[in-house]
DNA sequence: TTAGTATATTCGCATATACTGATGAGATAT
DNA sequence: ATATCTCATCAGTATATGCGAATATACTAA
């Protein structure tokens, strides 16, 4: 017989614990759930390549645990809690790495209108 | 300058996130967070080797995530809520595997007085 | 003791993951 | 147009992971 129809679920579920299995990611989410954050502060802010930042921001976006919005060149991304509700409590039981947003304003080139 | 200090914060939670990682073992936790259950039960259920669902046991160990209790030749798992409060919330928004539970009285050789 | 059962561990393999460096695509500015 | 900047993707590498097979350990019963 084949696999019981709640095996999917589970993989699904699965799939995205996967993702939140990363100190890099929870720290990218826990950063945008204060704020929208574009792909170069991230960098700057945990001190990893621009390559390393996009492809953890494309593993959460596989799970839809993320939103994006472009402008100019500039992605702005940003938490998105309707995918995956149980996020919000996750993060809140994380450390709080609010205090690392204040520092961007000093980065090289950072966008200063964000419309 | 070294990490900050909640680094190893996201560590010790990604470890744990990690574990969830895996479809068997989100499985075995939802299976365990209603009784407690020996390897050769949760090997029967989930239809896996022996070797592999030990090797799951131990990645739950390795985490805290689960209770163990001898008796005799036999192993029982449980849940551990303790060391990771929100795994309770996390296991209620799995599909319900409860309806696995009432096969087990048939296996070879189960363990009738679990004292 | 020996045999049988239950569980853990080790090894080897195939695949997945995290990362760096290079390249490519899109937008802005000159 | 070229140059620059932001971000995504690809290629390659080192490590981690999931699994089966074989072995080791722990307990029970005869």
């Amino acid at each position: 017989m084949m696999h019981p129809q709640y095996r999917s679920d589970l993989l699904r579920m699965a799939d995205t614990f996967k993702v939140l299995g990363d100190p890099n990611r929870l720290h990218i989410l826990s950063l945008i759930s204060h704020q929208e954050l574009c792909v170069c502060e991230i960098t700057s802010i945990l001190n990893i390549s621009q390559s390393n930042a996009s492809q953890h921001l494309a593993r959460l976006r596989s799970v839809d645990l993320v939103k994006e919005r472009r402008n100019a060149q500039w992605i702005y991304y940003s938490l998105n809690q309707e995918a995956f509700p149980l996020i919000t409590e996750i993060l809140d039981s994380l450390p709080d790495v609010s205090g690392e947003l204040k520092k961007i304003e000093d980065l090289p080139n950072h966008p200063k209108c964000k419309i």
